[in-house]
RNA sequence: CGCGGAGUGGAGCAGCUCGGUAGCUCGUCGGGCUCAUAACCCGAAGGUCACAGGUUCAAAUCCUGUCUCCGCAACCA
């Protein structure tokens, strides 16, 4: 009989920064559902790889001397390397800049333009011409350039469009009769309250204003951008539109494709619409899991709070944190990070509960038995419950994994490892031992906790790669019939003459306090370091393209002491303050983004130095006359320039 | 009234679709045990299920309203 196949991907990610812990809870959650599924007999295509067109990465690489092909090829080994440390068994690794997937998608965006669902025309949008950069009308500051705040000026951009709006309907229907295509299920209810009902507009899907991308082969200066650029490796990979889609016929459509939530839009509507253009079926699933946030914050580079896997494995191991981020978290949430939550659970879960019971076991094995039971075996009352609890146990695994409910499989899987400890207490296997004639007994004992252990190192094999052998080592058995999936249904296929060879802790304890210091250190080392070498490119950046001023140009600066009046927070903003500031005779409102650095309370009294002349601004919904001065420092914190006589008269000239 | 998510014992979460004894992990306290990685096992304390109304014999669960937090967006002079 021939396998059923199983096709899972991963986003393809960007390669404009380095990995985060994020991207590898997404990936890490994928290969553990490809791996369940191999175990299970799939014949299994897990697709992972990197997005690597588009403007920003031409920017980056620009601005770095390099070329964008040189760039991405750099960041992108990254990717490979920490995908193999996080043990990541990924079958395809897709790359945007593939020459296969080139040609695919010219010839998709032919097919669209030749069946009239992609046609030219032109959007209109404003330029800045400094910063080379279209923005939309929405996307203007005040109506100047969102990034300089110079003027922009309005213009045509020719584009083509695809008529997304032609299948709003079709989607709309084909979420409501499958409720469970999209997961969880309220993001459908974003999805269709968002942006379907209120209707959705053609989208434009290509560009004129860059060149690294993928050409029209049939209009050149035109790039097909990143719609229809990205969303296709899903069947590019698989030799979608290239002589041989054997791979595309076999596995086509994907069982799940698995997103981040800030992308369900793009693979919930855009991409089911360009299937049905195409006239191939849509994936079965889509599954948009939640961000970690890291003490109830999103991760960001501004705030300085990326957390690094490579620090992370390095200190505990891959099993560690695959274990972690699947445990902690529940798949579809948000979930939260945290180095004690790390620590706790490696261990209360990993090295009390697990670790320790293999050791124990282990142990015992060899200080009562000499490292191997006796054939002879009587069983005892207790042996029943343990049974029924661990076939109970991979009944619910297999329910809970289907569901890609990774939290709740663990927590399934756990209660059998607390319920084989709490077996072990109630023989008591060291008051057994004192009495020769119950040998047998003992051993049997010794013999179901061995029994359950080799079940449970056969449901972690999914989530943990490495552990489950270490166990067996000890247990002496070898990968084959009794580590197959199906084997933990068959209680007693391991042989009664166990013999062990107990070795090091698979997981040994750690000690708290110490290595929360540790490891606020190694963060603060890895995260100085990426952030010294963006500063360093920045900062010659910089000095060379701000040129010297005359004493002309600085005196139309008109510089003054303000006294901060009164100061408030900005009802959604998370960094504005309104400030109302004394200068002279005058008051005046000034805005300022330092909240992160200054409370309210803190900046009333303060004597600070303001831009006078500045033209007034529009800020959430009201004026700012002119601009606190503040220092930055490397790490973008802000230090007010303050006047150091504290009562010093407001509205003096700084000069 | 832009959209969405969340508010449950000290912490983190489950339960809410299909109303009916409030559950799990960690922490705390007490006990047991000693094979083991100061581990494991048992027990206890601790919750007006954000708030206010409503429906119902019965609401954490359904309905209405309010408040707070988070995300998207906007802004970050």
């Amino acid at each position: 009989m021939e396998k059923e196949k199983f096709y899972i991907t991963t986003p393809i990610y960007y390669p404009s920064d380095k990995l985060h812990i994020g991207h590898s809870y997404c990936t890490v959650a994928t290969d553990t559902m490809a791996r369940y599924k191999r175990l299970r007999g799939y014949d299994v295509m897990f697709l992972t790889g990197s997005d690597e067109h588009g403007q920003k990465i031409e920017r980056i690489a620009n601005s770095q001397g390099t070329t964008p092909k040189a760039y991405t090829d750099k960041v992108v080994a990254t990717f490979k390397d920490l995908w193999q440390k996080l043990d990541i068994s990924y079958d395809k690794f897709i790359r945007t800049t593939d020459d296969y997937h080139v040609k695919a998608v010219q010839k998709i965006f032919k097919k669209l333009y030749d069946q009239g669902d992609i046609y030219k025309s032109e959007y209109e949008g404003w330029y800045c011409t400094p910063c080379e950069t279209f923005y939309t009308e929405h996307q203007l500051v005040d109506g100047k350039c969102p990034d300089c705040g110079r003027e922009v000026e309005k213009v045509k951009e020719e584009s083509y469009f695809f008529r997304l709006s032609k299948y709003q309907d079709r989607i709309i229907k084909y979420m409501e009769e499958n409720p469970e295509w999209l997961q969880p299920a309220t993001r459908q209810n974003e999805m269709i309250n968002n942006f379907l009902k209120p209707g959705l507009e053609d989208l434009a899907v290509s560009r004129t204003s860059f060149t690294w991308g993928i050409p029209v082969e049939f209009d050149k200066g035109h790039i097909v951008y990143v719609w229809i650029d990205a969303l296709s490796n899903y069947i590019t990979a698989l030799g979608y539109g290239s002589d041989d889609d054997s791979l595309f016929k076999k596995y086509w459509p994907a069982d799940v494709h698995v997103v981040g939530k800030e992308i369900v839009r793009f693979h919930s509507i855009i991409w089911p619409a360009m299937l049905m253009a195409l006239d191939i079926p849509l994936p079965k699933k889509i599954f948009g899991h939640g961000w970690l946030v890291i003490n109830g914050n999103k991760m960001s580079k501004s705030v300085g709070n990326i957390v690094d896997p490579f620090v992370l494995v390095e200190k505990y191991g891959v099993d560690a944190i695959r274990y972690f981020l699947l445990r902690e978290i529940a798949f579809g949430q948000d979930g939260n990070f945290s180095n004690e939550a790390l620590i706790q659970r490696i261990n209360s879960d990993l090295a009390n509960d697990l670790g320790n019971l293999v050791s124990r076991t282990a142990g015992m094995i060899e200080k009562y038995f000499g490292g191997t039971l006796p054939k002879e075996q009587k069983e005892t009352e207790f042996d029943s419950d343990l049974i029924s609890v661990a076939k109970e146990t991979a009944e619910k695994v297999e329910e809970k994994m289907e569901k890609m409910l990774f939290s709740d499989a663990l927590n399934e899987i756990w209660t059998l490892i607390r319920r084989t400890n709490k077996y072990i207490d109630e023989t008591q296997p060291w008051i057994l031992i004192k009495d020769e004639t119950k040998k047998d007994v003992l051993a049997n004992a010794l013999y179901n906790v061995a029994e359950s252990i080799r079940i449970v190192s056969i449901m972690i094999q999914p989530f943990m790669p490495n552990t489950p052998a270490l166990i067996w080592k000890q247990i002496g058995i070898k990968e084959g019939e009794m580590t197959d999936w199906n084997s933990i249904k068959n209680w007693g296929l391991l042989g009664r003459e166990v013999t062990v060879s107990k070795g090091d802790a698979i997981f040994p304890r750690i000690d708290i306090k110490k290595e929360l210091a540790e490891l606020e250190e190694a963060m603060k080392a890895a995260q100085a370091a990426s952030i010294a070498n963006q500063t360093k490119k920045e900062e010659e950046k910089e000095e060379e393209t701000v040129p010297e001023i005359t004493i002309e140009d600085f005196l139309k600066v008109q510089l003054k002491v303000g006294e901060v009046i009164s100061s408030e927070k900005v009802k959604k903003s998370n960094k504005l303050l309104r400030n109302v500031v004394k200068v002279g005779n005058e008051e005046r409102v000034i805005f300022s983004g330092i909240s992160q650095w200054y409370s309210p309370e803190e900046m009333v009294g303060k004597r600070v130095i303001i831009v006078a002349n500045l033209k007034p601004r529009k800020m959430m919904g009201e004026y700012s006359y002119g601009m606190i001065l503040a220092a930055e420092d490397s790490d973008g914190n802000l230090s007010l320039a303050t006047v150091d006589k504290k009562d010093f008269e407001s509205g003096a000239e700084v000069g």
